[in-house]
DNA sequence: TAGATTGTTAATCGATTAACAATC
DNA sequence: TAGATTGTTAATCGATTAACAATC
């Protein structure tokens, strides 16, 4: 069973899910309608009800979507409803901040292994978890059975790195490294590396 | 004049010329052709041409494209030729990670200026600059004609220090809080939410 | 010359939007 | 009932790809 519904709405479900929280979090209403989210998104409506048509009918004629309803049913197709644990590579500075994030908690993850090569950082606690050689790295994905990890690394280390997670298993990577990686095609792969993004925005500026 | 090229062509540009600039630095070869770029960044050969043809005639048939030519025209395209002055606001972890970050210089960008509101933080140096408190922030961006800003700072105060970013003439915005921001249409946004990605990839793991 | 690879065209493929019947 | 808003259709719009003449 192929995938039938573009990768382009999958990457939108996660904004409108926080966008719905948030939603439900302020607590004024039950209900919202596509209309009211595609303004906060800057989404057009139509586009927001043919996303969700993929999945099933969750808005009722003349209401909208029920708020709770809908978070958990994109909590659903998004396979939340279970929490991930996530594998950190790279305990530099990057690697502390996203060790020490709170965000990740109730949203779906939870980082609790992490590795680095660096001997100063061994032993060492990272938001209250202890910091592994990186030797250990493949025996704990594959022992525990890791799907998620995060790589905090060089460049010059990220595809190492990363061909050990791929080996040992991993079939999901959010990578900070300024560098593409070459992943076998089960292995999604999502980058963020803010030169990059500033680059993207320093086109439509006149110097 | 409004613009003529697509915004997911712009999107690749960095992309491309990351993937140059690592060709240059390995110094194996002097040019390369559209299918090794493809095949290393897993994109096709028709759609590198493509994109680089909306901006002029870079390469030569038979030989391909020399990469130090065209990591030159990459930079002039993107404004590039430049190193533009950024002002950071968050000083936690994840404002330390990138006020300490290697990976702006030489690529464009340089961080300058450092913002928080936490008095622990003012006048902690970070990277080598001073943290200075937020209600300079605006005085600071107007008189310094800063137009490039990176949020790092929770959720609850992004949409606030965004309204003041623009407000004293910010174009552009790359910001990590979880959150959508509202600006008007002539300021960029570039999203970072650690969580957002994952959650794009969550979809296709089968628990 | 033979081989390689560009830039571009036209065809294909895919995504977005406008509009509206259905219905809460 | 009147007003609001969904889910879906068909039309439009835009992006990608295959193919190839041009030419280095």
């Amino acid at each position: 069973m192929a995938n039938d519904i573009p990768d382009i709405v999958i990457g939108r479900l996660p904004v409108y899910l926080r966008a719905l929280r948030r939603l439900a979090q302020d607590g004024e209403k039950a209900t919202t309608s596509s209309q009211e989210l595609g303004e906060r998104l800057g989404i057009s409506s139509a586009q927001i009800r043919k996303d969700l048509s993929h999945f099933g009918e969750f808005g009722k004629q003349g209401t909208g979507y029920h708020i709770d309803y809908l978070i958990e049913q994109l909590r659903h197709i998004l396979h939340l409803d279970v929490e991930w644990p996530v594998v950190l590579v790279g305990a530099g500075f990057l690697g502390h901040a996203l060790a020490s994030y709170g965000g990740f908690h109730r949203r779906g993850f939870r980082i609790v292994w992490i590795f680095d090569n660096d001997p100063e950082k061994i032993g060492v606690k990272m938001g209250g978890i202890l910091v592994q050689p990186v030797e250990e790295l493949e025996d704990t994905v594959r022992a525990e059975k890791a799907r998620v990890a995060i790589l905090a690394v060089p460049a010059s280390a990220a595809q190492e790195i990363t061909d050990i997670l791929v080996e040992a298993g991993v079939q999901s990577i959010l990578t900070y490294a300024p560098i593409s990686l070459v992943v076998p095609e089960n292995v999604q792969v999502q980058y963020s590396d803010p030169v990059v993004q500033l680059q993207r925005m320093t086109y439509y500026l006149h110097p």
